[in-house]
RNA sequence: CGCGGGGUAGAGCAGUUGGUAGCUCGUCGGGCUCAUAACCCGGAGGUCGUAGGUUCAAAUCCUUCCCCCGCAACCA
């Protein structure tokens, strides 16, 4: 007995801190339509998805919710699954990192990979702040201005235990993998970007463990840590098969995976610290890592407080889901980036669906119920303009394979559009209201309607991997019964003679586009009213802090300085090298001003210096204290704070 | 000179083994009346970011510069 070949695809696995929106919605549909098409071309499919539950996030937002972080993530992974069933989609594993399964076999990985010395106990330096019981990484508090990124607390220099995964030492195996399988990163373009920033470079250990939060999954011989993200989430596509587990007949049978579609952010260590995982763990390589593009609203990025996030429960309740799997399918190449305007899916709702497919198969049934009395016609006459068409729907089926092989879906959905014009097209060359005229002209009538409904039945059967609902309305609208609906039966030809017709609805009724989107003005402006939008964080910014006493204000010794000399630091895109004098004192500072002023404009300037800061080293210089400037939050504009008139430098400043 | 991607008709994009610049939407005009004011045909609209080079021939190859967007490192 000859084995169906297998094909093993996977989404990321998402994270519970809030709802999903179109961007994930995104990445899932396109994957659900790989595997529905791989499933309808005869492969053996396993579909998985699922969720990545812990992390000092969640544990946050649970406990400010005044629940178990199981009892946060439960709630938000229901709704995960509910947004995956109003969009169809066929997954054959949900895997939770928090999955009885998962965790023991995250245990039993990170105790092999530490028995073989590939984990290794060290300690490193952070930020410790004890109100919030929180460690934090150099860069987070450099970030959140040498404070606590979440209280703005003071923080302290600790160290902390860890457990590190030696990634340096499979850096080359990796290099030379990928240099001998040019198509693992997909697009390719992404795999010279891991080379060139990542690999070649140098890798550095990677931190897997963390005693700072609880909410994760305990090191079993080492009850104070708790497994660090990475090594938790990307273990996903193997546990969820069962991995280590008793039974791994799904590993087995499935291992290495066909490919992981992933967002372009997560490329990285899909291509870097998962293959090495498996190579610590003697297992196979995924065949392929699809980097997908993102979804960029038209307006700039989603943020809630702009009230543009775009929430597919709702765009499915509006436009149906097929609608909205279609746009994301069609849209934007699959690998680039694409836009999302309400205009652009209005659009393409119009044209592609209302106008091209839904009208033609309107069109078509409406000829065979007046013309025939709902039954489909033997074909009578051929004519010359039916050679080519049926060429074009019977070479249709390799057409999409030739796209989806490559996994270029618009294109796919493009070559079966074009037989979905071509029979626009055929109509109106073959007039078939004036044959309907004649008795002869009704032998030839015959022939194009038969055409006609067998390029929508064959439309119908490869649209299936891509719209869920669409294809059964075509169906059941031209008659056509199972058995002539599946995949087998694609061959020209196949359409049932004498089949009833049934005129129904309107596939995509046509939307009036000009009182669509006033719909989607009068909805952001409900969801955001004046004032003009206010960015999340000139809200932060803006707000008032708390009273401070004089005390706490004279800590910080404020002096007039002058600018002697300024330079760029080339490596820098926003840091000037400024060299100042205060009160006979020379000293360097480095300011985030290079898009606003050249050295040019400073040197002989006078500016206020925050003389007592400790000093920070920043892009490799040292800066000792740092100067006032004014700017707004979207840091469009900047102006540097000086005097009226000039005084010695030195000065106090009060 | 950190790495990478990109600059082609009003918009969004194809087009790189060099050989008369193409698609979708929009726009203008025409046709048709079976159909969801849908469908079909045609026109207008581009010195292919800039400057130079190679060539009989460059969107395509080489070099210069400009601009945009990610990533990385940075607003003390």
């Amino acid at each position: 007995m000859e084995e169906k070949k297998t094909f093993y695809i996977t989404t990321p696995i998402y994270y519970p801190s809030a709802s999903l929106h179109i961007g994930h919605a995104y990445s899932t549909v396109a994957t659900d339509a790989i595997a529905r098409y791989k499933r309808q071309r005869g492969y053996d499919t396993f579909f998985l998805t699922g969720s990545d539950e812990h992390g000092q996030k969640i544990e946050r937002k649970a406990k400010a919710a005044g629940v178990t972080p199981q009892q946060y993530v439960d709630e938000i992974v229901a709704g995960f699954k509910e947004l995956w069933k109003l969009l169809d989609i066929s997954y054959d594993g949900f895997i939770r990192t928090t999955d009885e399964r998962h965790v023991k076999a995250v245990q039993k990985m990170f105790k092999k990979l530490y028995d073989q010395g590939d984990i290794y106990k060290s300690k490193y330096t952070g930020h410790y702040c004890t109100p919030c019981e929180s460690f934090w990484l150099e860069r987070q508090v450099q970030e959140a201005g040498g404070v606590c990124p979440d209280c703005g607390g003071p923080v302290e220099l600790v160290k902390e235990e860890s457990y590190f995964f030696r990634l340096s030492k499979y850096a080359d195996r990796l290099i030379q993998y990928i240099q001998d399988n040019p198509t693992f990163i997909q697009p390719v373009s992404r795999t010279n970007e891991m080379l060139q920033n990542f690999l070649l470079p140098g890798l550095e250990d990677l931190c897997v463990s963390r005693t700072s939060f609880k909410w994760g999954i305990p090191v079993d011989f080492d009850d104070k840590h708790v497994v660090y993200v990475w090594l938790d989430a990307l273990s996903n596509y193997i546990t969820a098969l069962g991995w280590g587990s008793d039974d791994d007949s799904l590993y087995r049978r499935y291992w290495p995976a066909d490919v992981h579609i992933v967002g372009k952010e997560i490329v990285r260590f899909h291509t870097i610290i998962w293959p090495i995982m498996l190579m610590a763990l003697g297992e196979p390589l995924p065949k392929q890592v699809f980097g997908h593009g993102w979804l960029v609203l038209d307006g700039g990025k989603m943020s809630k407080s702009k009230g543009n996030v775009v929430d597919p429960v709702k765009l499915c309740a509006r436009y149906g889901v097929d609608a909205i799997r279609y746009f994301l399918l069609r849209e934007v190449p699959f690998g680039s980036d694409g836009t999302f305007s309400n205009e652009a899916l209005i659009s393409r709702i119009n044209t592609d669906l209302a106008n091209d497919l839904g009208n033609l198969l309107s069109r078509t049934v409406a000829m065979i119920d007046k013309y025939f009395g709902g039954l489909l016609p033997a074909p009578g006459v051929a004519a010359d303009e039916d050679a080519a068409l049926i060429q074009l729907a019977s070479e249709l089926p390799a057409s999409v394979d030739a796209q989806m092989d490559e996994l270029h879906i618009p294109d796919a959905l493009a070559e079966i559009w074009k037989l979905v014009n071509a029979s626009n097209k055929y109509i109106d060359v073959t007039a078939p209201w004036l044959l309907a005229k004649s008795e002869e002209g009704r032998e030839r009538l015959k022939t194009v309607l038969y055409n006609l409904a067998e390029n929508l039945r064959i439309i119908a059967i490869l649209l299936k991997p891509f719209l869920t609902q669409t294809p059964q309305k075509m169906f059941a609208q031209l008659g056509v019964e199972a058995a002539q609906a599946s995949y087998e039966s694609l061959a020209w030809g196949g359409s049932e003679l004498g089949a009833e017709v049934h005129k129904g609805e309107a596939l995509f009724p046509r939307i009036d586009a000009e009182a669509e989107l006033a719909y989607f003005d009068a909805e952001a402006e409900k969801a955001n009213p004046a004032p003009a939008p206010a960015a999340e964080e000139e809200t932060d910014e803006g707000a008032p802090l708390p009273q401070i006493e004089y005390d706490d204000f004279a800590k910080v010794d404020l002096r007039l300085a002058k600018v002697t000399a300024a330079e760029e630091i080339k490596r820098s895109k926003k840091l000037l090298k400024l060299t100042l004098e205060a009160g006979g004192e020379t000293r360097t500072v480095v300011s985030g001003i290079k898009q606003w002023y050249t050295p040019d404009d400073l040197v002989g300037k006078q500016v206020v210096l925050v003389a007592n800061l400790k000093p920070v080293t920043l892009c490799g210089v040292e800066s000792h204290g740092m100067i006032l400037a004014a700017s707004d939050a979207a840091d469009e504009n900047l102006t540097l704070v000086t005097t009226l008139s000039e005084m010695d430098s030195g000065t106090k400043v009060r």
